[in-house]
DNA sequence: GCCAACGTTGGC
DNA sequence: GCCAACGTTGGC
C-alpha cells in the first residue's frame, strides 16, 4: 500500500483568514464578483503563498478588513487552487481564487478576537502581519459563533456543497441589479 | 502621524 | 552562511 495517495477528496476541511485593505479590495467588491470569485492576487510573502498552496477547493476563509474597520466581515470559499499570479512577472508568486459565501451577521472586530482567551493563539493575534493565515477548526467555530453564524449553515451555502446536493429548483434569477458596476480598480 | 514587528535584501 | 540595514505593514 505504498502507492496510496490520500487525496481523493476534492473538498478539504481547511480554514483560513484572508486580509484585505478595504481601500484596495473590500468585502463589497468581493461580493460583487459573484460565485465565480476572483484571483486573490498581490500576495508577496512566502509564508502566505505557501498557505495558499495548501488550500483545497471548498476550503473556507474569513475575510478580514485591515487598517480600516479591522474586523472580520464575511466568509469566502476557495474556488480555484493556487495558480500563477498574473500580476507577477517573476514566476514566483501565486494566488488562489475565492468567492464570497456569506456576510458575517455581526462583524467580529480584531479587538474582540484579542479579548477572547480562546483565540489567544490565533494567527490574527500572534502573526498580525501575515496576510494569508491558517485558522484551526476550533477558532473557526468560535469566531463564527461570535459573528452570529452557524458553521454548519455556512458550509451548506458553499458552492461545493451546493454542487454535491443541489436543491430542486428555486432560482428565479431575474434581475441581478449591481449598481456598483464601475470598476474601482486601483 | 507614530511606532513596533516582520520580512527581505545586501555586504562581508 | 551570518548579520546588519532597510522597507513595508498595520495597529494604535
Amino acid at each position: 500500500m505504498a502507492k496510496k495517495q490520500p487525496a481523493p477528496t476534492p473538498v478539504s476541511t481547511g480554514f483560513w483568514l484572508l486580509k484585505s485593505e478595504p481601500d484596495v479590495h473590500s468585502w463589497a467588491m468581493q461580493k460583487a464578483r459573484g460565485p465565480k470569485g476572483e484571483p486573490w492576487t498581490g500576495v508577496r510573502n512566502y509564508l502566505a503563498r505557501n498557505n495558499m498552496r495548501a488550500m483545497r477547493l471548498g476550503d473556507l476563509g474569513f475575510f478580514y478588513h485591515s487598517n480600516e474597520g479591522k474586523e472580520i466581515v464575511g466568509i469566502v470559499e476557495v474556488s480555484a487552487l493556487a495558480h500563477p499570479d498574473h500580476e507577477d512577472t517573476t514566476g514566483t508568486w501565486e494566488c488562489v481564487d475565492v468567492c464570497a459565501v456569506c456576510d458575517m451577521p455581526a462583524p467580529v472586530p480584531l479587538a474582540a478576537v484579542k479579548a477572547n482567551p480562546q483565540l489567544a493563539k490565533m494567527s490574527l493575534v500572534t502573526s498580525m502581519r501575515l496576510s494569508v493565515q491558517p485558522v484551526t477548526a476550533k477558532e473557526w467555530t468560535e469566531v463564527c459563533r461570535m459573528g452570529g453564524l452557524d458553521p454548519a449553515a455556512v458550509r451548506a451555502q458553499t458552492s461545493s456543497e451546493k454542487a454535491a446536493a443541489p436543491p430542486p429548483k428555486s432560482q428565479s434569477r431575474t434581475a441581478s441589479k449591481k449598481p456598483a458596476k464601475t470598476g474601482q480598480k486601483a
